[in-house]
DNA sequence: GAGCTTGATTTGAGCGTTCCAAAGGCATTG
DNA sequence: CAATGCCTTTGGAACGCTCAAATCAAGCTC
């Protein structure tokens, strides 16, 4: 009697669909079909074969199926070194619910990885050229970023974690809407009884940035709140925020909505060396959810980005792109949510830990 | 005259070995071993070939590689959800450094999703069964981790970053030298002046704690200081650890190593709780160099694992187990190194920034 | 009962590569 | 000159699967 389904084949010792074809005395094509296309075999033949398949059981191979239908059931992802600093601070949750949506959807993710610099186009190729990938996702879209324009050349499905900022939109992509996340930082400042909120972003022409002023923008404006001399902008790490922010402070701000939570936490040195506290003094909500925001003391309130919905959209439409190549491109566009802590506390409160 | 290098196919035309051939005016062979054993061929042969190679935007295809060979040049990793809190903060940076490693060497990760409690083996068997992984690299390998033996049983090559710390040791693996890292971290310490050293660990029992407070020990007793009364247990989270390094800072400890980051930044709150600054009135080193670590205030000197180093010896040890399979097994334990920052200042110089 | 439709299964071929064995060329040798 | 060897190249088969088309058995219509 042949292996039982508990002591599946150790390496070396290949169950083919011959074999089981073999003994559930059918054809090999007809045990094909029971795998790929069940309705089509009679009910109780198809009970039969699955019975051989567990017994054995047998695993079709990718090689085999890859090179019959031109297919390998694999999205590419160029993964880059994190430069430290500013951007993505949690790319493994990212990656995880990425390789979770395409497991499940019987993808798997394939990684390679990027040069540090801007990415490059060679990765892409030579995984395109020994068909190992059946579409990819890319994500650190770049304003000047060749790659969506390549690929939509060729006809390789793929999909932006991002938006494109410039240009023509090319190809499908899901992103996070910022400026929602930083007008409901307003609206949750504003129930506080803040009415003196400032923001603090990067330079203009960014277009994450741009989009995380508007939010805040549109949402003073809706309340009647002036924005003029409220905004300040400077580069990414925590040194110069804590420059870029001493205006508004110096102008009777009393919270702060910050593009980032690199740019929020240069908000509480300000406040610390000029002896005010975040938080009880100063309201401050960042933006990202960085591991940080939740161990800075006080924490920080920041806008958490979706990330595994995130994950499970590309993948989604990933495989809609596949599946249809002509349809129109499909735009997701994701509510991030505020997630509050103790640097935007309630008046009547007490003030944040020590 | 056929496409040049500059525009290699798009999808959809794929060049053959066989159209390589024809058009070099040799055989489909021939053209094999121009790639897999070009010393066989007579130098002008193979430069005819090599040339139409070009020409063609030719690579082979993966798929039908894998199915002759029974090799997929793929190396499985299972990725984990980061559940917060203490572990692996720094995961992309390791992702990166394997996903560079393998490529360098002709292999690429094949990302798999590992839900969140412990490792199953569902994950694993579905890679093995499909022939769609040679090898696999583990991670996160808990105390009771039954993937090791599983893996040996059926003579799957693995490399596990992290020692076994309980039982029969099995296979190759690749780790920090965490005792040697709290070693350093004392050094440090003592060479700033300080001699009532403490520290902040685990409890013990956990393999990666007991390595840490081992090191700190040995450096203690090698400088002659007592150790006893200066050793605390937490747990992982920043509130425990600030309750549980009370007793030896009421002790008059001066400085403290930390089995973590978090740890470490627990000491922050009771220095702060009882008015005393981290850094200028007592010394803390953290372990790991999460990303936050540079950010604090002060910021936070911790020991850093060298990433980059352990995902290309992992991928190394995996190919020379591949290689060959019978192989006593090989250790690699890789030196941390001290990241020395803000919070363990030299005694003359002025104190952290406010 | 001949002709047609429907449903279930099989046959033959081929995806692109590498393995194996064998063939061809050319020089060296008895 | 035929036999031997080496070096280079080739032909045929096979890896495990799925596509397209062919076959076969029933059921139905007129």
């Amino acid at each position: 009697m042949p292996r039982s389904t508990s002591s599946p084949s150790p390496k070396g010792s290949p169950v083919t669909l011959a074999m089981v074809a073999r003994r559930a005395g059918v054809s090999p094509q007809t045990v094909s079909n029971a795998i790929n296309s069940p309705d089509l075999l009679r009910p109780e033949t198809l009970e039969r074969v699955r019975r051989a398949i567990d017994e054995m059981g047998y695993r079709p191979s990718r090689a085999a199926q890859s090179l019959r239908t031109r297919s390998s059931k694999l999205i590419g992802y160029g993964i880059q070194p994190a430069p430290g600093g500013d951007t993505a601070p949690v790319m493994d949750r990212f990656l995880h619910a990425l390789s979770q949506a395409a497991d499940e959807a019987g993808y798997r993710m394939l990684l390679f990885a990027c040069p540090p610099g801007g990415p490059s186009l060679e990765g892409y190729e030579e995984l395109l050229g020994r068909h190992d990938v059946d579409g990819f996702v890319l994500s650190n879209t770049a304003r000047q970023d060749p790659r969506q324009a390549w690929l939509a050349k060729r006809g390789v499905p793929f999909v932006g974690f991002g938006r494109m900022w410039s240009g023509r939109q090319i190809g499908d992509w899901v992103d996070v809407d910022g400026a929602s996340g930083t007008d409901a930082a307003v609206e949750h400042l504003v129930a506080l009884g803040h009415r003196r909120i400032a923001f603090l972003g990067w330079p203009r022409g960014s277009g994450v940035g741009d989009d995380r002023a508007e939010g805040w923008q549109r949402a003073m404006r809706r309340h009647g709140l002036p924005t003029r001399g409220r905004r300040a902008a400077s580069a990414g790490d925590i040194e110069a925020a804590r420059i870029a922010v001493k205006p508004l402070l110096d102008a009777g701000t009393t919270a702060v909505v910050a593009a980032s939570d690199m740019l929020a936490l240069g908000c509480y040195h300000a406040l610390r060396e000029r002896n005010a506290a975040p938080g009880r003094d100063v309201a401050v909500v960042g933006f990202d959810d960085s591991p940080t925001a939740g161990i800075l003391s006080p924490s920080l309130t920041t806008v958490a980005q979706p990330l595994e919905a995130v994950g499970g959209e590309c993948v989604r439409l990933l495989l809609a792109r596949m599946a249809n190549p002509a349809a129109p491109p499909e735009r997701v566009l994701l509510e991030p949510s505020l997630v509050v802590r103790d640097s935007t506390p309630t008046p009547g409160s007490d003030a944040p830990a020590p």
